[in-house]
DNA sequence: ATTATCTATAGATCTATAGATAATGC
DNA sequence: ATTATCTATAGATCTATAGATAATGC
């Protein structure tokens, strides 16, 4: 199988030989595509930059991608997943108070944005991604949110709201949470935890008045 | 001279002939940068695509500016410069309040984001962005986070904050403006005044926690 | 035999320049 | 004569495919 790499692996060598990464190639593109797309941009990024960085010849890509498109969508979406799986667990949990599992989905949010070394996030700002294509990640992103307008509206003060009022506070709030991304990406440098617990409760204070 | 069109043309006509728009070419050549590098991104848009959009043949664009990046950087620019004049007005008017000073502030700047047809705020989540070569604009978006930053310390709380946590409040309230990008490019309908409004009281109710 | 990679390349761009042309101005 | 535009194009990409090659597996 040679699932990790390990022993010598089948077909021919690779022409410019790196210490093995221990990855596997199709992880090895998206690696590199996170990188390169994260800070060049989709566009501005050639499958030839993207192979190459991986360790392999640009042709080569193509024998486990289609192309670009699939190595974003791909990333996208593991961007949203992980956010989406914890607030499912928290829409059902009602032994704890709504105010608190906005307040863990806030922070949980934010600490993944920021983690990582390639502001995962910021794939999300890429004007390509408004396109078709990438309709499954739309499709998430908006549970996500709708995530945030229940538990927004399980609230004490989120109970007494209108429903164009409710409405009004998520994009608030799930502005705010992704204003994040803007903010992490020109000041990398802020500690992950203390920013995240500082912008659940902004978005409780920003909920509960 | 022709400034702004009127009576007959010196030089070529052009070859796609189109109503008089009443603009200058350069400002024609702006209006088509701005709406392309919006909607499809900076890198995904070609000079002929541009100079196209603006009714002349894709060399002609030559003439008048010395290629995509110059018209972004200008763009850029026109962006965050209202924003900051007023923002310099504010922070010279000390006869009122801090609070409603930053409210001012959040307020016009919100709807300066969300005036005009084509999101233009949108531009600065361009990746291209961060490059050295638009160092002009990133110098006048300091500025105007500075500006926050200051009246959030005028303000009776923001008196006793330390220096980190001014700081970082001031991340938050600037990523809150700044978020209103995304939630405007998702949801345009939005009506922006009262999106304006609500974004300023949650600012205030940020800060002053 | 199977597989992962390679090299080579056709066809489609895209940018920026060179030089021609069709107006007005004098 | 001056000017704004045009057409044409060289040179530099970039994507995706075709076909060769160098490993392991049996």
């Amino acid at each position: 199988m040679g699932t990790t790499g390990g022993g010598r692996r089948v077909g021919r060598p690779r022409a410019a030989q790196r210490p093995d990464s221990g990855l596997e190639p199709r992880a090895e593109l998206l690696l590199a595509a996170a990188e390169l797309f994260t800070t060049r941009g989709y566009a501005a990024t050639s499958t030839r930059a993207v192979a190459e960085r991986a360790g392999m010849r640009q042709a080569s890509m193509y024998h486990y991608v289609s192309g670009k498109e699939e190595l974003l969508a791909e990333l996208l979406e593991s961007t949203v997943t992980p956010s989406l799986a914890y607030a499912r667990e928290l829409l059902a949990d009602d032994t704890v108070p709504a105010e608190v599992r906005l307040w863990r989905l806030c922070r949980t949010d934010v600490e993944l944005l920021c983690a990582g070394p390639h502001n995962l996030g910021a794939l999300y700002l890429l004007p390509e991604v408004r396109t078709e294509r990438f309709a499954g990640f739309h499709a998430v992103r908006a549970e996500l949110k709708d995530a945030y307008r229940q538990l927004i509206a399980a609230t004490p003060a989120g109970g007494l709201l209108a429903k164009s009022e409710l409405e009004l506070r998520t994009d608030l709030v799930f502005g705010l949470i992704e204003g994040v991304i803007l903010v992490h990406r020109s000041e990398p440098e802020r500690p992950a935890r203390a920013f995240a617990d500082a912008t659940a409760d902004a978005a409780l204070r920003i909920t509960g008045g």
